[in-house]
DNA sequence: ATTGCTCAACGG
């Protein structure tokens, strides 16, 4: 009874918690649902631009995918294409109509801010080296070189190394992911691995429950791709196939350098690409896979802890989220913009004003 | 073959 009074609410204040404030004349302007309210694949108008123009992979990622994209995509797919494609948003804005696509003044300061604590957190462990980088082979050197510094700081008998990039081809997804660990930490005793993810908050209390879903997602990915190069299972093949890269020829001088100068012992003997990355892919199979990590929670201002949780992987239910995203930037089906529980992500986000998701779902809403 | 092709994560 109550809640009939619930569904005319119309919510024009800033504070977007409902669907329905979207403007009607935008609303009227737009017609998703002719042949009655099926929610067909590529019902969007956006679905439609990118079936004309290319699946997402092919327009915007056409050599390899980074880890970021699908803990934006878990957050939410329709501001992952916004962010990728503006055109895809504009497309709802009328012409004349003025409109900013750029992100919110605040937002930018917050993420700043994580920025920036995350960097002073690498410099108390490790000396950054600058490295002239010439080639595209030189710049996937330096990544793998980059790993190659966390294993050999953990046989030193460090615990601890940040920064740490992973690659690899994750649930045979016919994807090359590349991405970097915040933290890594080694036990020697135990020989074991687990994962530390800080995340800083501009509030001071915990984030909700689907935010620590896709902190826990983007560290079971990192796992599991650490864990596939534990396998073996990422090859020198894919590397050279994903990245088109040349791995036999000789790396610049800059690299060649630094190299030599880390690792006195090592002969003289000039260096390609693929040397290091056989050494690296060789070098991790040394470790043992990941089971557990900890997101961790901190506020920006105070610095201090708010909360932590533990991350369990599951790799059966990690496999069927991540496939699914693969679906998408396949182009195999249509995009998926957040649920009704969690549409209050949509007061964080600049494309509120004209989102084609938020305005069919508010549509639906009306029956 | 004019011919190239990405710093990731940052927070909500
Ligand atoms: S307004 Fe909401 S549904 Fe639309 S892109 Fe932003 S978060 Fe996603």
């Amino acid at each position: 009874m109550f809640e009939t009074d619930k569904t005319q609410h119309k919510d024009n204040d800033s504070n977007i918690d409902e669907w329905s404030d979207a403007d009607e004349d935008e609303l009227a302007k737009i017609d998703f649902f002719d042949n009655g309210c099926e929610l067909s694949k590529f019902s969007l108008e956006c679905d439609k631009l990118l079936s004309a123009e290319g699946t997402p992979l092919q327009r915007y990622r056409p050599k390899y995918l980074i880890v970021s994209d699908f803990v934006q995509q878990y957050w939410c797919e329709q501001q992952l294409l916004y962010r990728l494609s503006p055109e895809a948003y504009l497309l709802n804005v009328s012409p004349g109509v003025d409109v900013s696509i750029e992100e919110s003044a605040e937002s930018k300061e917050v993420k700043e801010r994580g920025s920036d604590v995350h960097l002073a957190r690498e410099l108390e462990i490790q000396v950054p080296v600058e490295v002239e980088v010439i080639t595209k082979e030189d710049a996937w050197a330096v990544k793998f070189l980059n790993i190659q510094t966390m294993i050999l700081a953990f046989t030193k008998g460090h615990r601890v190394a940040r920064e740490v990039p992973v690659f690899g081809v994750p649930f045979g997804s016919g994807f090359f992911v590349y991405g970097i660990i915040d933290e890594l930490q080694y036990n020697p005793d135990l020989h074991t691995v687990e994962i530390l993810e800080l995340k800083t908050r501009k509030s001071c209390y915990p984030p909700r429950k689907s935010q620590q879903d896709k902190d826990a997602f983007q560290v079971g990915l990192y796992a599991e791709m650490f864990n596939d190069l534990v396998r073996g299972m990422v090859t020198r093949e894919m590397v050279e196939n994903h990245l088109k890269l040349t791995l036999d020829t000789p790396l610049s001088g800059g690299i060649q350098r630094h190299i030599h100068q880390q690792n006195k012992k090592v002969k003289m003997k000039i260096f390609t690409c693929g040397d290091i990355l056989d050494m690296v892919l060789s070098q991790m199979q040394s470790f043992t896979c990941i089971t557990k990590g900890t997101v961790e929670y901190v506020h920006q201002e105070s610095r201090k802890q708010i909360s932590t949780f533990p991350m369990t992987l599951d790799q059966e239910k990690l496999r069927s989220l991540f496939l699914k995203q693969c679906e998408w930037w396949r182009g195999e089906r249509g995009t998926v913009g957040v649920d009704v529980e969690d549409c209050w992500k949509c007061s964080y986000c600049q494309f509120a004003p004209f989102c084609e998701w938020r305005a069919v779902k508010a549509a639906e809403s009306k029956h």
